[in-house]
DNA sequence: ACGCGTATTCCACTGAGTGGAAGAATACTA
DNA sequence: TAGTATTCTTCCACTCAGTGGAATACGCGT
């Protein structure tokens, strides 16, 4: 996504020289996108001084400080009194206005609300993109479990129970694609094999959710099941996150099970899906 | 906020010419931004064709298509099937990040969702940005009344609850400024007479809660409460809508004052606010 | 006072961005 | 089926906006 770290375009003085100089073919635009992205890189930074920001971006130090400058006065970008620079809110709000985001949540967040009301749990909305699970929406009291997912933040599909989901309702290429990378294993429960994988996958999609215990995050268990749109293509998951209970054998409480199967149902009818089959 | 029409830069065969030829002096950022600004201009449409974009963001058509393909590689713009473009996800992605919205909606969340789940109505959060009110969130159920918030939207600060609540605390000089504007009457119950204002934002400070009733939209009255950050700063706000009820004299029901205030207190306390001065 | 990291300003050079115009799709209409 | 808008895409000669190295200014610790 980020990476090449690039430099100047000119050619200048290199008549007899040896070094071939190395060159920046980026247009403007990418220049400038390169330094949002300095922020959301892998060291998710809140606030980046300039000299940082022309690093992670690959630019110049005066460009950076040009660009930086559009980027303020636009809002995209704030600088804070201690000099460092932050995501502006412009950049927020005409991020929410994302209509794929925008109208998802609307739709789904009362649902969401009453799963969290009955459980109790964390609540995640994610859809599917590129090859993660990106969430859109979570929902959490004040004493949930510690997790790691953020709302715009994204996690593993093999890994996590959106993901799995959103796994098992993909196109079949994407499924074989995704299966014949190497996967990461986070815990020793993590399954990554690619035939054991299938099998979960067949069985979620015989049974309409997704089960996981221990496969991203020690002491957490998770329970998914996917979101429909009127063409019946899944186009979300919704899940909770609970503590893991030592007790149970696999799989958490099952009024659980039916609280988010109903949510999942709830919203999928609320995008226009009918027909409720078994 | 956008505005300019603007056009070519080019100077040509004016020699000898009479109408002084229109030059765009925007950079190449500022173009840049003023597509995106297009998105979110007045007419608030999810979608544009690449002449809209070209027209709102004054820019020739050219320019916009190459403009719009930089835009649609990096992810901030998504072509949809129909040809049109819509806000991509990467610009959601990022937007979210930004620190502002993001800690603050962190810490609110709960406390909000404690709130819908008490009073069943409209939970709004809101900040205070340039001269208006900033949704930052908004939790509905399903039945609750129509409102005109959205999240990320804005609303003016004398004929909401949140915006009255964040306009009592602002700064004097932001007070007078925004008092000595005509203010618009949405209905005929909207105060805009700045001596009546003053008086009524002196009652906020005095009381701590900000009454509204068929101000902003017919049937619905809204009970607003300020939050404070650890250095005691008004930051943000918190609001119930609901359906105005026509027995109550002035004001909603007292349990649900006494749950705006609970709410706002409790992010406070999360934020780091000490002292409970009465 | 001195050094070091960071930020800002300056300016000569040049190729990236520009936009008018022509061509290609695509959608209505008759 | 041809005819006419309307919207989109490609092309290319011109030139000025953007570029980045260097010099300067700032801030902080020692």
């Amino acid at each position: 996504m980020s990476g090449k770290p690039a430099r100047a375009r000119f050619t200048e003085q290199q008549a007899e020289g040896e070094l071939s100089p190395p060159v920046d073919d980026r247009s403007v635009a990418a220049r400038l996108f390169a330094i949002l992205d300095a922020f959301t890189a892998p060291t998710q930074a809140s606030s980046l001084t300039l000299t940082a920001i022309a690093d992670r971006a690959g630019l110049p130090l005066s460009t950076t400080h040009r660009m930086v400058a559009e980027w303020v006065s636009w809002g995209g970008l704030a600088r804070q009194e201690d000099g460092r620079y932050s995501l502006g809110m412009r950049l927020w709000e005409v991020g929410v206005q994302t209509p794929t985001a925008r109208n998802l949540r609307t739709i789904a967040l009362p649902y969401l609300e009453d799963l969290y009301e009955s459980s109790r749990e964390h609540v995640h909305l994610a859809i599917l993109d590129g090859r993660d699970a990106l969430y859109l929406e979570k929902l959490s009291g004040h004493h949930a479990v510690r997790v790691i997912s953020r709302v715009g933040g994204r996690l593993p599909l093999h890994s996590t129970g959106v993901g799995l989901v959103l796994l098992a309702y993909a196109p079949n290429d994407l499924i074989d694609a995704y299966l014949s990378e190497s996967l990461d294993k986070y815990l020793p429960g993590t399954v990554t094999s690619p035939g054991e994988l299938r099998k979960r996958l067949a069985g979620i999609r015989a049974h309409g959710v997704a089960v996981m215990s221990e496969e991203m995050t020690a002491g957490s268990s998770s329970l998914a099941a996917p979101i429909r749109d009127r063409t019946g293509l899944v186009v979300a998951a919704v899940s909770i996150v609970t503590r893991t209970n030592p007790q149970a054998p696999r799989g958490p409480h099952p009024a659980h099970e039916q609280a988010v199967r109903a949510a999942a149902h709830g919203v999928s009818r609320a995008l226009g899906y009918r027909r409720s089959e078994a």
